[in-house]
Order: C-alpha cells, then structure tokens, then sequence
DNA sequence: CTGTTAGCGCGTTCAA
DNA sequence: TTGAACGCGCTAACAG
C-alpha cells in the first residue's frame, strides 16, 4: 500500500526526484509546472507524466522564497460567526480560488490589539495583501503595513483616511436614508437601536447617520429614542420593550446592528402586539430570513458579497501591477417591506 | 515619511539586518526570537531593541522552509456562507490562534472534484495538517493526503472508514433520536424533509436514521411522509405546504437540513396554521434564532462550536507529536420546545 | 551562551 | 529549447 512513497516519513517527493525521474534537470521540471508552453511537446509529456506517476506535490512555500512572490491574501474580520461576514468572505475566497490564490482567515473579535497582532502574523507569512474589515488600527499595525508595503482594503466602512483601498457602503449614510424612509413614510416618533458606539465606530456612524436625518427633518434629539445594546436576537427585544415604557408614543424603531430586529419582531408577535399597527420595525442588514418573517422586515440592503469580490479583484489587480489604488463607496438600499 | 524604509520597495528588513544593528551573528537573532531564555539577557535586550527599532517582521515562509514545519492548518468546509459552518470554522481559529497557529479557509461548494483541487492546493502551500467537513472524497485526494503523511480530521459525520481522524456527532444516530422523541410526545404520522440524499451523505445518513427509527417503532414507510428539497427557507415552507395535500394525516414533520423548519414555521405563521394544533415542526441545528421563534422550536443540538476545537486541537498534538490518532463521537442533544 | 557551516526546495539569471 | 550556478531568508547541527 505504502510501497509508492518517495521519501521515508512520508514527506512526498521533491523536483529533483521528478528530474531524475524524467531525465532532465531541475529547471526543465520547474517549466513543465509553470511555462508548459515553453517546452517542446515531447519533453513537457515526459515530465508531467513523471510527475504524475510519482505524484508530486510542488513546494509552493519554496517557491514563494525563491521568486518573492506570494498567492496568499489575509482577511480578518471581527466574528467568523457573524453570517454578515460570511458573506464578504464568500465573495473574496470564490474570486481568490478562481485566480489560484489562498485565503488566510482569523478573528480579531472586535479588538484593534487583536487585529494588530494578527497583521503581524499575517505579514510574516508573507501574505500579498490584507482585507480589513475594521478601519480603526493601531499606530503600530499601521506602520507595519507600511513597512512591508503591501496592498490593504478596508470593508467595513468608508474611513476618511484609508490606509490604502476601500471597497465599502457608507454606514452613516446607510442610516441616514432608513431614518429618512421612515419619516417619508409618515413616523414621527422613531427610536433608533445600534451596538455600542463607543468601542464599535460602525455603530458610531450609524448613529451620526442617524442623527443628521433628524436634524435635516426638522425633529429634536431625544435620548429616550435612542439606546445602545449588546448583539444577540434577545437584546432587540429589551431594547424594543425597554424604549416603549419610556417612550410610549414611539411608533417605529429602526434597529441598526445585525440580528436587533428579528428579536425584536418575535417579541413583538409574542406579545401580540401589531407591527406595524402599535409598532413599526426596521433593520439594518437584508438577512435572507427578513423577507420572510411575519410581517416581512424593512430594511437595508448592503453589497457584502460584493464588498469581498470587489475586494479581492482589487487586491489582484494591485498585485499583478495592473489596476490603481482604489475607493470604492458599493451603496445600499432601502428594501420596503411589511413592518414598517 | 518613509525615510525609515529598510530597502527599497518597502520589502522590509531582513534578519540579517537586525544582526548587522545589534552587533550579532544570525544565530542569535534567530534565537532571541525563538528561544529568548537561552540567551544571556543582556545579549536578547540587545537585539529585541533592534528588532524593533528596524521594524522587523519575521519571515515565517523562510522559517518553514529551513525547519521543515509549518504553522498553517487547512480547513475545507462546503459553504463558507452557511451559519453551521461558520460555528465549526471559529471553534477551530481560536484553537489554533491560541497556539500562534494560522487558518487556511476554502470552500468546495459541495464539490468533491473542488475538495480533491483544493487539498492539493493546500498540500502544496505544506499545511501542517487538514479539516474537512465532507467524509467523501476522490481517490486522488486520498492518494495525495496518503503520500504527504498530515493529519487529517474529518467533521461531518462519523464515516466507517475514516481518513485518519474524527470529530463530529453521527448524523444516522441524531435523526434516529428525533423520530424517536417525536413518536414518544404521540405523533403517529412523522412526515421527514432533507436535502438531496443523492449528493449529499449526511443528509443520506439522516434519512437512514428517520427510517431506522420508523422500524424499530413498527411504523411504516411512506413515501408521501418523504420528501427532499434544495436548501433554504423557501423550499422548507413548500416541502410544509406539499406534504400536508399529500398526506393530510401527517401531524408532525421533521425538517433534517439547515434552516427548512424557519421556513416552515413562517408558512405556518402567514397561513395562520397553529403549530403544533395543526402541525407539529421539529428542526435540525439549533440555530439561535430558534429559541425566538413564536413558537420556539424543537430541534437537535449539535456540537458545531466543540467540534472545531477538538478537531484543531486533535491537530495540534498529532503535529507536536504527543497524542495518537483520535476518534471523536461528541454526541447530540435533543431539544424539546414549544413546537413538538 | 554564542557563532559557523550547510542546507531547506525552489526560481532567477545567465550561458549553452 | 535546455541546463548550471547561485541565492531567497531562515534554522539545524554542531563547535567553541
């Protein structure tokens, strides 16, 4: 069964056993796997089936020293978890496998130290470029970045001064539409709902989007309209009943962080309470499940999937040296929908 | 701005450059990385201040190359959108972050063609060792796992004949249980929906635990209480709607895929069925959201999280030598909720 | 505790 | 169209 084995241990043939298998030298087989067209037909089918016969493996990790090149791109997002990352990340690795190149993931788990250390990591496995869901960084990963000099993309937003590329929605912008759907559509007392501003500068945005609806509607800045939570579908739900003992007259709430509002909406059928008859809901991301509650959930729609091809293409395209610097503002939309 | 620049190009400092600013040999630089306890203290004060001073990131490729290990584990999974892998992936990065290990994340779109590409991919860029999620696989990839000697885990399902390692929950055993909690509550008329048995194993594996359970209860099969589907809320709600007209006895369905119960209940939910009056829904995954739903929903509860953890984990010893070849059964838990 | 020598498995650069 | 020499940046194995 193991009769076939190269090496002892196990650890797969090298070139020069394919070279000698072949009868020819090391670079003849290094061209085989890498400029085929540049052989003569005879020698190329030696080769290949020599290579096939033994079944080897190339080193890509030697490869990758001896040519200072690399096919791998690192992507660190705050939550693996987190299905709203899942789709950018969908979007990067498809476009990354179909150019032969690898996706190295990790987690910063919402933490710039984390994120920091992971950069660090990543460029000394010499990846060629970086996807950064996060815009905040630390002074040190950034002078780490600068230093080895390689592409980086920005996703989660649009900074006002990226280190390099974006591909991304506006996430105040985002906001500031819902809010301004909801009041075209006839809400006057609308609560808004987002994670914590102050260590999440999404949340931050979307809260100034926020905001500035309601300044450019003429409407005064209340606070018992406005609470911040942790994730999870149960804080949608507090934050939903917390707002409307404070502020009975609120008659729709816009719930700007992943799952707030699906919670919200089963507390509200719990309750039986109509929505949007007492209460009208709104919610940030267009999860696949919001176009089939009871009612239908309003919200926005953001181009996740896109942001990660986007970003990946890009990243290509500054690797191979085509293609520029790139800013990317993807848009959104406001889906219209049942709840609200 | 950039004058701190090493070489040109912003590839950044190499080893030998903090050798050369410290005064020492190559050696002790490496060490003093590696193995700081080893050198006097003075000398490894001498040389971490240079390190940082020049800004240098270590190149891991070359570490690789020169010590023949690697740090890097590959994981497989068959959508990297889907939730449940989501859960599995984190378990496993944590795991393998904690031991300053990195995550190589691919995709094989149910593909076993895809999988056998991209364990060579993987191979290629010497991965230290492989998780994938199928347990079927092309007799090329099982050649190539062979004669490149990593640990490999598998953690979709407990198959006869593993690759190497396991970790996972027995897909048979866990649909078993559910018919068999659905039967104990009183059902008499357990309609089962999966995905398509043809290509996917684990969904396979379900039905033959739904059936084994029928059996070992003296009930029938009937084809009209079958039926399979494509994955998605959608097709969960039509598998609902289908199955009723067919047989309009069936008084509970267990939905052995993803989200098709979410959808299910949704249908219910419009068509104002009472569940479980009218039907009674029993899931797969415990989703989080299913513990929200009105009502909440009986489910299995699978060890996604534990999974990837003891599966990097496994990994890990195996690469540090300490600790055999290992086959995981983390079991299930039925979950009984307020729609059974 | 520190340094020297000899590669790791390839690609680049030249020459044939 | 093919091959030989050299080096990528680092570590293992030894010597001192």
């Amino acid at each position: 069964m193991a009769e076939g084995r190269v090496r002892s241990g196990g650890q797969g043939a090298r070139m020069r056993d394919v070279a000698k298998a072949a009868g020819v030298s090391l670079m003849t087989v290094s061209r085989a796997l890498r400029e085929p067209q540049r052989l003569s037909e005879e020698t190329r089918k030696t080769v290949l089936d020599a290579v096939k016969k033994i079944g080897y493996v190339p080193n890509s990790i030697a490869a990758n020293l001896a040519s200072n090149r690399s096919s791998v791109v690192g992507q660190i997002v705050p939550s693996i978890q987190n299905s709203l990352y899942a789709e950018t990340l969908k979007g990067s690795a498809d476009v990354l496998r179909t150019a032969g190149m690898h996706l190295m993931l990790a987690d910063s788990g919402y933490s710039m130290q984390e994120e920091e250390a992971l950069i660090g990591a990543f460029l000394a496995q010499r990846v060629c470029g970086l996807i950064l869901h996060n815009t905040d960084h630390t002074p040190r990963a950034l002078e780490m970045i600068e230093r080895a000099g390689v592409p980086v993309i920005e996703t989660g937003d649009i900074p006002r001064s990226p280190i390099d590329m974006v591909a991304s929605y506006s996430n105040a912008e985002a906001a500031k539409a819902m809010t301004l759907h909801l009041a075209a559509r006839g809400y006057k007392r609308i609560g808004f709902v987002s994670l914590d501003t102050k260590i999440n500068r999404r949340a931050r945005e979307r809260l100034r989007g926020h905001l500035a609806a309601l300044k450019s509607l003429g409407l005064p800045k209340d606070a018992s309209l406005l609470s911040e939570v942790g994730p999870g579908l149960t804080s949608g739900a507090h934050a939903m009943v917390d707002m409307m003992s404070r502020a009975p007259d609120v008659d729709a709430i816009f719930f700007a962080g992943d799952v707030l509002a699906i919670g919200a909406l089963f507390e509200a059928q719990r309750r039986g309470w109509k929505v949007p008859g007492r209460i009208a809901i709104a919610g940030f991301d267009d999860l696949d499940i919001l176009q089939h509650t009871v009612p239908r959930l309003t919200c926005l729609r953001l181009p996740r999937l896109e942001i990660g091809r986007r970003s990946a293409e890009a990243l290509l395209d500054r690797v191979r040296g085509t293609g520029d610097a790139v800013r990317l503002d993807l848009g959104f939309e406001v889906i219209q929908r049942e709840s609200t």
